[in-house]
DNA sequence: CCGCTAAATGAATGCCGTTCATTTATTAGA
DNA sequence: TCTAATAAATGAACGGCATTCATTTAGCGG
């Protein structure tokens, strides 16, 4: 719990430890046992999956290679998370505290939820195999994402929500953009219905003529549904 | 290649190759080389999946469980798909057709949407796991899911969408659907925010006064949100 | 000083999707 | 009608995965 931010400034203790022999490529083994300073911490395990995201994707994303990124054996990590979904939940948390929350408090309620709406996407967009994770995952455990929910809700009751509808309201639209944020992981040919197109005439038609509309499809489609969100759910206030 | 579809109508054929010594739990082995009746079809290896998941669940869904179901070597599956993955779509396609599309072009068009996003909302929140398979999916590999695009597509255009929209429009009501599915699987206490209430004033009373509303949460916010999209897009027919 | 606990290693486990060589039956073509 | 190609099954094997366990070592509290 202490998670002292220090010890991850520099380099992994490792790195200090080896380098006996010059030339050695830094593949140096560390002795079994507890080492003088901690190597692991839940913010450094935060930043090497983060990391490994970044590079190699989700399917990079293994217990293995997460340990030999931070330079440690894999069963290490297992005295600092219970399971991969713990490393999982660490990301995610990181990651909501990145979405945007401060158009609530000094813009209009329509705006900031525009902000705070595109923002939450767009994180999440690149993030897309957390999404099963966050939907079963119980606020308690994520400090941020709770935070972050605070702020909302605080922005729907000053905008005259009645108070029984704010969380429903705030769900609505957290599932448009979850299920937005995959949309923009689609490949461009999605809607290529190849040889079938003669039996979908209409479906097939309106495909093509969405060709013409200027800027990604997917946030086409994100526009027109948070705009009728924004609109719809405004009219509930009091 | 074939893909007969005529071997498609009765049961798998295993039904009734099996069983020659009656009170035989079905256990008995069968000899290497190419059965003279074929065991195996896509209709069976998606009846058998699905007979899986509603047994065991995703989890319980792996090839080995799916080839004992189907009282096959595992690696006799890999004859009638390349991957795992083909049998999720198997799957995800047979469970299209299970979505209502019968109010377009009998019921106006704000009916026939709710009727369709309710339905398809039901189905999928069973079978969450497909989701992600779905959003990467090309319409081209899955003929029931583009026929029920096909139905849609010609209820909005009959309900005076202008061609261009069609698309997006049906993209932002999916993307709503998909993330609402999540949400039907979200735990009850999930937005219990345990120790931390106190820092979360606003956030804890929304949700504590949201306990008064009747129906369950998951349906009262999709409720919400599907009225909202449904008079936000209506106001965009010509 | 001594024992408990925390944090590391390294070996091992069981499951998973998938591949491959092999066997056998059907089918197409000369 | 023989024959070669192909299709569909078995069974053994593979590498990778998350996870567990015994062991080692270091620091801390009484």
């Amino acid at each position: 719990m202490l998670e002292t931010t220090n010890e991850r400034a520099g380099m992994p203790a490792v790195s200090a430890t080896q380098g006996r022999s010059p030339g050695n490529a830094g593949t140096q083994r560390r002795k079994a046992g507890r080492p003088s300073a901690a190597v692991l911490d839940k913010a450094g395990i935060t930043a090497g999956a983060l990391k490994l995201i970044s590079r190699k994707g989700y399917d990079g994303l293994t217990m293995a290679a997460l340990a030999k990124q931070l330079e440690v054996a894999p069963s290490a990590l297992y005295n600092h998370v219970a399971a991969k979904r713990d490393v999982l939940l660490l990301v995610e948390d990181h990651l909501t505290a990145l979405v945007d929350v401060s158009g609530f408090g000094t813009a209009s309620w329509e705006q900031a939820v525009r902000t705070w709406a595109w923002s939450y996407r767009n994180v999440f967009a690149e993030h897309t195999p957390l999404i099963p994770v966050i939907a079963v995952l119980p606020v308690t455990d994520a400090p941020q994402t709770l935070a972050m929910y605070e702020t909302v809700s605080k922005g729907f009751l000053a905008a005259g929500f009645p108070q029984e509808r704010v969380v429903s309201s705030i769900v609505a639209l957290e599932s448009f953009i979850f299920g937005s944020a995959y949309d923009v992981t689609a490949p461009e040919d999605i809607f290529e219905s190849g040889s079938m197109a003669e039996s979908t005439p209409n479906f097939t038609a309106a495909v093509r003529s969405s060709a013409g509309v200027p800027g990604r499809p997917a946030d086409v489609a994100f526009e027109l549904g948070l705009e009728a969100l924004i609109s719809g759910l405004g009219a509930l206030r009091g």
